[in-house]
DNA sequence: ATTAAAGTTCGTAAAAGATCGAACAATAAG
DNA sequence: CTTATTGTTCGATCTTTTACGAACTTTAAT
């Protein structure tokens, strides 16, 4: 069974945490798991191909933003909020202002 | 003699702030400006070349964070710093707060 | 009129990032 | 055991970004 990295936030740069919320396809997954708290990989409304998408995740998962735990066949998503709050305050909820 | 577009900062899309912040040299160009209110490009402190220079200026100005106006050869720069805390608030303070 | 200083633009090369299909691994369902 | 589901990883390609030198423009200084 896969097992995710999921870095401490302290450890993550202001330059990943920028980097990853500047891509359209990553902003659409982490407004979807505003909205509905903890999704699948494909259950996340993306338009493309599902290892364009594990790239996603990863980079998103590399910047603190997110983590996944395993159910199944299924890998659960869902954002690191508090903690990124407290690296990054006001960051989420900019993005979450930006609909 | 050149003249500079400004882009109205309603305009400017969350992506494109996200981007303009997340490249290392652009984070230094910002944190000078934090500290000298107003530089030329020759006088801000990164280690690339002009052309290089030049183009994350750009960057920076078309994401709506700096402005430059001309006086003799130079171009002056300075934070467009209370327009883009309208559009993203707090994303200024926390880029400051990341020293 | 020359020269120097400051940036821009162009062309190009190198590096990084995004994208996809195919092959793979792990679990669940039948 | 076999098949379907879910994601990951690999390899290749394509696009974007970064980077630089060289040539150029504008203004200032001599």
């Amino acid at each position: 069974m896969k097992t995710y990295e999921h870095p401490d936030l302290k450890e993550v740069s202001l330059v990943a945490a920028m980097n990853a919320l500047s891509d359209p396809c990553r902003l659409q997954i982490i407004h979807a798991l505003i909205k509905h708290q903890e999704l699948a990989c494909n259950e996340l409304p993306v338009e493309v191909a599902k290892a364009t998408l594990s790239h996603h995740i990863g980079v998103l998962r590399e910047a603190g933003l997110i983590q996944t735990r395993v159910e199944g066949t299924k890998c659960l998503n869902s954002l690191r909020e508090s903690e990124f709050e407290v690296q990054f305050p006001g960051l989420l909820n900019l993005v979450k202002s930006q609909s």
